[in-house]
This record gives structure tokens, sequence and C-alpha cells, in this order.
DNA sequence: GCAAATTTGTTCGTATGTATT
DNA sequence: CAATACATACGAACAAATTTG
């Protein structure tokens, strides 16, 4: 034991919120009760308790107290393509219905482990704890802009930096909760040569693809996602409301959509970018799922970190 | 400026380090230094520290100082299967090959900047910062372990809790640094029925996958990927070498492998999972791309998180 | 290889500020 | 407005890790 006094302190508390003897929601004694408790100073308590915020166990409010941590439910977006509408994850109405199915699922298992559960006797599972959003998913209105293309847009949409481009910006919801920040990016061309709608702030209903297709004959023939985990900008961690430790980072998608249509590859050989989407998402409550081939439809219950952690050792 | 005077001395630095008045892996002035600088504390100048490095602008050593972080070269791994050998990324020896060509390029790309950059006399470019990690890709040893599977294993494995089960577990590194943990989990049964190289500690040559297939007439008909993020445990912060407060998490891998032979699907309508595997890699130096359709062959530079960051703004 | 110097890490005590109930 | 609880800030001493001479 020649771990500093914090951390027995911490670890001591881990303990007891990974046993369950302190609940998620739960109120800690205040810093006073623990200086008491563990004959240390307040700085020291108050150390114990950073460690476990750093690690997202407990989080503390000023004029309240320190809690437990109440994770969130995960929300499950799948990237792969839809075989009958095309369509990815994310990407317009589709992604909604979805949701509202994955929630509607998740309260009924929620349901019925607790009956299992009190038939039992047994204490709360970790599914049962898990804080499922309140409220319907819902995007906000686009704003659209017309700009010049940064060098990060330009190298994707392979033009020049600072080619007319119009980026398109959208705010998701679920019920009050922030749930994403979206940016997509074409080049001008495309609105100026007949895709109006695309510099109009309106929803595209049936899906910018497919809207690209009808008005000026532009197919995507493919597409490529890029995945990265970053910590959050301002602006990002204002709109989601991340605690300002920097504990939560965020889920970046670049999604770059490809065409193979003649008058849109600009002579090269295709396929040719024509458009590329920055999604933003809150890395402690969104995961990711993607299918080849065939699959069952059910997806497994939500992913358990702890328990999968400890399967872990060689 | 309602600020406290540890945010304002954090700020000051986090304009330094990121207009590159610091470069990375420069050492700050020590505390004393900076007690003197901002007319403050040493607790209020350590906040301020510790702000940054949460962060991930600085990391300190005991002993030597504090530093502005060398931020890694990412390392992209495409998860959407090769169309020729149907491995997915990750999967086998061809992850390696993908590996060390991406390398190359790299090293090729950042040399060709910095010769640019030195013939126009500007300050070196992000992508020239970056740190390449030295050395090849190389897998140790597989080792193995006949046990019973846990909940988490059984719930996606569709057996039952504590069915006979082998768990293939291996490390990954990149020269000495270490990539990648994964362990994968077949029911027994597979391995009675014939396909017995699932027991020996060694390299399946031309992927488990193919070998079900050769041996035991096990084909895949899909699989499904489930990604998330979550901090690491003991295991995985030690193995990777992870810094003590947190600040790094792991992205989670789950990966189902689904067949249709009929002999096992267990009577039930198929697709059925044949086995799961978990992949972790840290979160700060790994990026996952997938396709979809066509799509060019070469993947954009590594992604520049600041400036997406500020075309994040609506 | 060892001792001294340097630098960050831990712990204590105390006072005052700010948010919430 | 008062009470409660966490946040910020100061000062001080000793411990531990690392480098230097």
């Amino acid at each position: 034991m020649a771990d500093p006094l914090y951390r027995k302190i911490a670890e001591d508390l881990q303990r007891k919120i990974e046993s369950g003897e302190l609940e998620p929601g739960q109120r800690l004694p205040n810093e006073e009760d623990f200086r008491n408790e563990y004959a240390a100073a307040r700085n020291t308590v108050r150390e114990a308790i950073r460690w476990l915020t750093q690690r997202g166990l407990v989080e503390t409010r000023p004029g309240q107290g320190t809690f437990v941590i109440r994770r969130l439910e995960p929300i499950i977006t799948t990237l792969s393509a839809d075989p009958e509408t095309g369509m990815a994850g994310g990407e317009g109405q589709a992604a909604f219905t979805e949701i509202r199915r994955q929630r509607e699922r998740k309260r009924e298992l929620r349901e019925k482990a607790r009956q299992e559960r009190e038939a039992s006797g047994e204490k709360p599972s970790e599914a049962e704890t898990l804080e499922i959003p309140e409220g319907e998913p819902r995007a906000m209105p686009p704003t659209v802009e017309l700009s010049f293309a940064p060098g990060y847009v330009a190298e994707r949409l392979r033009i020049n930096e600072g080619d007319d481009v119009v980026s398109r910006h959208q705010q998701f919801y679920i019920g009050k909760t922030p749930w994403s920040l979206q940016t997509t990016w074409y080049p001008l061309a495309l609105a100026d040569g007949g895709a109006t709608a695309l510099t109009r702030p309106r929803d595209i209903e049936e899906g910018a693809v497919e809207y690209l297709r009808k008005t000026i004959g532009l197919t995507q023939c493919g597409y490529r996602v890029r995945i990265l985990v970053r910590p959050p900008n301002k602006t990002e961690a204002d709109f989601f409301k991340l605690p300002d430790d920097g504990r939560v980072q965020v889920l970046s998608l670049i999604r770059t959509g490809y065409t193979s249509t003649p008058e849109f590859t600009r002579g090269e050989n295709s396929p040719y970018p024509f458009r590329v989407t920055f999604t933003v998402l809150p890395a402690d409550r969104n995961q990711f799922v993607f299918n080849s081939g065939d699959y069952p439809e059910e997806i497994a219950a939500p992913a358990r970190d702890s328990e999968i952690a400890s399967g872990q050792q060689a």
C-alpha cells in the first residue's frame, strides 16, 4: 500500500460505487463528513473526489453535493446503409425511426428486468440504472451558409481552398437533450447547376442524395466514413452541456460521398467526392453499429463496459 | 472576466500552445517560474496545469517538468471487409500490410510538407509535429483459455451463461508501442466438432473464418460491429501505458460473426452467431474507416481535429 | 555509483467566494 | 436572508522521481 491517501479514499469509494453500495444518482456524504471518516484534510478528500470525477464515477454540483453518476442509455446509430433506402444511419428521418424503436425496446427490457429482479430479490442490474433521455428525437431547421472552402473541406472535396461552397448546418435533439451537431459541405457549383434547394434553409425531405439524383442526375456510387474521438471544442461543450472538466470527449464522423456520374468528376477518374459531412456526438452516450452481409435484425442489449473490461485479461 | 485565476493562466498557456509559440515536446517553465510570472500561489499554477492536462494539451513528468503534448499520428483501421479477402481490418495479417502502407505514405507526406515549409519559411504545420511510432506492426502469440461463457459473451453467442467456450487472446504492438488488445470467443463445440486449432496457442495462418470453413464447413454469412468509447480498465491502462489521470479513453470494438450453415444454427433461424471478438484500442491514436460501394483507394490525410472543430459553428 | 539539486506530487491548514436550497 | 456545500486561492512542509555533477 504505497498508494497516497487520496487514492486509498478514492479506491474505497470506487469499490462502494461498483459494488452498488452507493447507487447511481445517490448523494455522497459531504466533504466535512469524509474529513472525519478518513481523518484527512479537506483538500485530500477533494483530491479523491476529483480522481473519481475524472473517471466518470461521480459528479459534483456546487451548493448541492457529490453524486454517483447516472450513466445514460447509449443511443445506437447504424452506419451501414439500409439496403432498402440506401440511406445510412444519422441521415434523414430514417435515423429517428430507428431511435424511437430502440428506446421503446429498451424501456420494455428495463421493465422486464425490474420485474424479474423484484421477484428474485436481487439488487438492481446495471441496465436498470441507465438513464433513458425523455422526449422524441427531432431536428432543428437547417442553417445554410455560402462561403469559401476551408482547407480541410477542400481537401476532401478535391477542390481548391477558397472555392465557393455551401454548408448546411443542423442541430439534433432527443427531447430537450442535445444529441448531435452536423455540417455538410457541397461545391456551390451543384446548386448553380440546378440543385437550388441546397441553398435554402429548409429540410430536403427525400434526402439530399435522392434530391441530387432527381434534379441534376448526380448519383452516389459509394461513400467513406471516418470515425475518430477527440476533446470537444467550446461550441460543442456548450451545446452538449458537457462537464467543464473535459472528461467527456466527442465522437466525430466524417462522411464523404462519391459519384461516378461523368459531369461531376471534373474529367478525372471517378469516383469523385461531391459532398462531405461532419457529425459530432458526445462519446459517453452514443455507440455505432455497422453490418455486413446477412445479420440478425435484433441488436444485442447495450454493451456493458465493466463486464467486458474484466474479460479483457490475458 | 469572471474567470478564476487558474483559468486565466490556463487559457493564456492554451493560446501559446495553439499558436505554436510553445511547440509540441517543449518544456514549460517550472511551477516556481509561473508563480512569479502570474503572481499566483503554487497550487493555483498547478490547477492551471491540471486543466491543460485534462484537455490533453500538456503532460507533467515528476522530476522533469511540464511538456507540451506530442500528439501521435493516428493509425487508421478499415472496418469494412476487403472485397477480395473478405477479411475486415484488424483481422489477421491484412491489417499489418495496411498499416505499413499508411506509415510509409505519411512519412513521405511529412517530408514533403517539411520541405515546402522550409522553402516558404513558415512555421511547422500540425501534420509535421505528429509523432509516428517507430517499428513494425506485430502480433504476440495468442493465448488460449477454455472456460465458461460469461453473461456478456453468452448473450452475443446466443448460448447459455456457463456453457463451454474457448477464448483466444492476443496483444498487438507497433514496434515497442502497444497497439491493441483482442479476445475472441467461440463455443467449444466448434473445436470439439473438428476445428481443433481453435484451442492451440498458435496463429491460424489463413484466418479463423477460412479455417472454420475448411475444416468443419462453417461459412460466415455476415457480421456486425459495435463501436463504443469508454474509460480503460486497469489492465488496459497498464498495457497501453495510458496516463494515470484517466484522460485517454479506449475505443472498444465488438464484432459478432454470423453463419447460416444449418449444422451451426441450433435449429433456429439463421443467421446465428458463431464467434464474438472484443478489440480495445487507445482512443487518442486510432481512427476507423469504413467504405460502401465504389470509393477511391486513397484515404485523405489524417483528420485535423482543431480545424474541423472550428468549422463546427452554426 | 552516489550525493546534491531540481521538479513535480502529496498533504496539511486556513480564508473567502459562489451556487443552491 | 441564512444555512449548506462545493470552488478558488493562499501558504507551507515534506515526499518521490529524475537529472546533474
